[in-house]
Order: C-alpha cells, then structure tokens, then sequence
DNA sequence: ACCCCCATGATACGCCTGTACCATAATGGT
DNA sequence: ACCATTATGGTACAGGCGTATCATGGGGGT
C-alpha cells in the first residue's frame, strides 16, 4: 500500500473542523465545502474520508457522545471510592449541564440534531430517545435502591423523570443564555437539597471552567 | 382600489401553509416554494405579501405566540372567578406541554426556532429569551404572593425557575415522543403535590385531545 | 368610459448544495 | 525497477434556494 495516511487522524481532523463549524455557526451551517475548509482540507477528501454527508453527520454525533461518555465516567471516578447516593446523582445530572466549552459544544449540536430528527425519519434512528429513555430506566433503578435516603412518599420512577426534566430543562436555559451555569447548579442543589433531605451537597463540588454564558463558546476541536 | 382582496386572509392562509409543511417536514423544509405550494399560490404571492423569508417567518412566530397566549388566556378563563394559587400555576405550566395538535405544532416550531436562534444573531432579536425570562420572573412575583401555601422553606424565586425547567424538559420529552402527555402531567403533578402540600389537585382538569405521543401531529392552520 | 394601479402569473439570475468524475503524485510489494 | 493502488486535487453537474424582473388582467375612482 503506497503512501499510507493515517486514517484516524485525518477523520480526527475533519470531525474536529465540523464540530468548530457548528458551534460556531450553527449546524445548518455544516456543509461538505464549510468543514472542509475549516480543517483546511480539500472537498475531496471529505468525501473521501465520510462518503457523504449522512455518514460524516453520524460520526460526529458518534463522537460527541463518546466524548459525553467519557466525561461522565470521569466525573464518576473523580468521586472516589463508595460515593454517596446524592454524589453519584449529582455527578450524573451534572453532566446534562452544558457548563464549560466541550459540554457546551456537546449539548448544542446534540440539542439542534435532536430537534433535526424530530421530523427527519433516518436522523431519528440515532439513538435520541433510546439513550434518554434508558437513563431514566437506570435512574430509576438506582433511586429504588437508595430509596431510604429518599424523601418520605417519594416515588422512585417519577422521581427520575423529574430529575431528568429538569436537568433538561435547566441545560437548554444555560445554552441560550437565560441561566448561568452556576445558577442552574443552584437550582439542581436546591431540588437535591429536598430530593436527599439530610444529606448534605459534596463540599467542592463545583467543576472548573464555570463562566457566565456566552454565545460561540469554545470549541473542544481536537484529538480523539 | 381595483380588485382588492383581503389581505389579512391571503396572509393567513400562507402561514397556514407555512405551519402545516413545518409541522409535516420540519421547519428546515419550510422555503417560499414548499409554503407556496402547500397554501395553494403562487411563489410570487408569498413574496407579495411579505416581502421576503425573514419576514415571513417573523410572520409566523408572531402568530404563534399569539395563539398560544390565548390558549393561555382560555385556560385560564376556565378556571372561573377565584382560583386558587396551584389551580393557577397548573394551568401556567399546562400550556408549556404539547399535549394537543396545536400546542404540539407550537412547541414543535418555537423549539426549533429558538435552537435556530442561538446561532442565528437577527433571529436570536425575536424574544426567545425574554419572553421566557419575563414568565420566570411573573412566576416567580406569583409564588412570593401565595407563599403561605407553599411547603416550608420553599424559596419562590427558586421553586419558579425548578418549575419552569421542569416544564421545559417534560415539553421537549413530549415532543420527542419519550413521554407521553398524560405521564408529563403525571410528572407535574406529582411536582405540585409537594410545591403545595394540602391543595389537591383539581378535578377535571386534563384539557380533551390527550393523545398517545406520535410524530407528525395534527396541524392546527386556519384562521386568525 | 377611461385609466391607473392592485393583485397576480411566469420566469430568469446567481449562488450554494451534495455528489460524481477525471487526473495524478507518491509509495509499498514484488 | 516496475506497477498497482492509495491518497489527494480540481472541477463539473443537476437541483434547490431566495430574490428580482417583466408582463397583464380586471375592477374602482373620476
């Protein structure tokens, strides 16, 4: 095989040009010739390495989620061992928060594809509602087990459905600049604060990179 | 004046054109031609009665809004005279859930539209963050007015900004067909049992049309 | 009865999109 | 040393987009 290229790094490369395309633009702005460009790559080679479209779409959205999920096994492991029900709670929902550039990044493409696949039959095979649905059935299951440390009457199926929504709901009001991230951590503590009476929120709990919302965020762009 | 028509209908009917192919195709879909064609005319009408998309898409969202604030209004009517302070803060939040054909195509648009917006400066003018901004802080003045009814130690200011994310993220969980309408307002209800501990909910309070969630909703279209 | 102007139709222009095609340097296996 | 194959560049094509332009029918004000 002559003049061997490294496959991985180069699909790196382009992905890390459309990810700064849509964060900074918008994803109706991510076009075959406007990725290419901002990876400072040719048409061509998009093609060459994607296909088409469709396929360069899914592996940037395949590639925002396992970046996703790393964070959140990170978060995870940061809590040291034999966490508390809250802290592992805490850290899960702190992950639907889009406080700092990457998760910012994240949370915006994958709201505008999310919206995209609610009237775009093939994008809705992407996992939009299967991977939600299946963290509100783990939820679920770990409030059940934690269920002693619940509030008295509290339910744990529609407890995880309420955390969720509200974690939505707070990360969308972060992303258009209704809500700083530190406030939508306040009202998170706040709704834990009655969720887990008696245990107190983790001390420094806080991740780094807290900054007031701002549009055109950074961009998380390189390496796999 | 020769043959005049009637302006305000002609540019009802193209909206409905413009909701109709939104709701059916996505609002990416919704371009001069597809409206005109779904509404019936000409392309060259849709630029005569308003004059280019910016304009016609304001068009279209200002309508919405407008509906949806006499939806708001209606429901609020209904409560008759007197109602008490959860009876009213349901029937708030009971028109963030696209539990019907309409309120679906609203939030389905809206939603759209305001994920458009964070990308998008001349877009971002429409009020998709004061309109919701000005709500937090009504619901807010509402929750500190009644708060003798609300459970010990809530903070209003706090509890408005929880139920307002809450009701977010049920919409959207709605929308996406992860939840049903009827498990949504579960959900709201279970969250308004503990904002107002000793007020039962209300009777009859489901609005008709609860429908099992599916894509491609009914459209609302005609008429001012 | 005239005529101006509102309301509408048809069509053209330039741009951008995704995709396809043709060419060609460079290089590893033989 | 050759040659087939990988990796890349350039460019063409068909279609859709928003917008602009030209044309014209038909009904009210005078």
């Amino acid at each position: 095989m002559p003049r061997t290229a490294d496959h991985d790094q180069r699909r790196a490369q382009i992905l890390g040009g459309l990810l700064r395309v849509a964060a900074r633009d918008g994803l109706h702005a991510v076009t075959m010739r406007s990725v290419a460009a901002e990876a400072g790559v040719s048409l061509r080679l998009v093609q060459y390495y994607f296909t088409n479209k469709a396929l360069l779409m899914r592996a940037a959205l395949d590639r925002l989620d396992a970046e996703s999920r790393a964070r959140w096994a990170d978060r995870l492991a940061a809590l040291g061992p034999a966490p508390g029900p809250r802290a592992r709670v805490g850290a899960l929902l702190a992950e639907a928060l889009p406080t700092d550039g990457p998760s910012r990044l994240f949370h915006l493409v994958w709201t505008s594809s999310a919206v995209l696949a609610l009237t775009d039959p093939d994008l809705a095979a992407q996992a939009f509602t299967a991977g939600p649905a299946r963290l509100e059935r783990d939820l679920a299951a770990a409030l059940t087990a934690d269920r002693d440390h619940l509030a008295p009457g509290a339910d744990p199926a529609t407890e995880a459905a309420r955390l969720l929504a509200l974690a939505h709901g707070l990360g969308t009001g972060v992303l258009s600049g209704l809500r700083t991230p530190a406030s939508a951590r306040e009202v998170l503590d706040y709704h834990l604060d009655r969720l887990f009476p008696g245990l107190p929120a983790p001390a420094t709990d806080a991740a780094p990179g807290d900054t007031e919302a701002t549009h055109g965020a950074g961009t998380s762009a390189e390496a796999t």
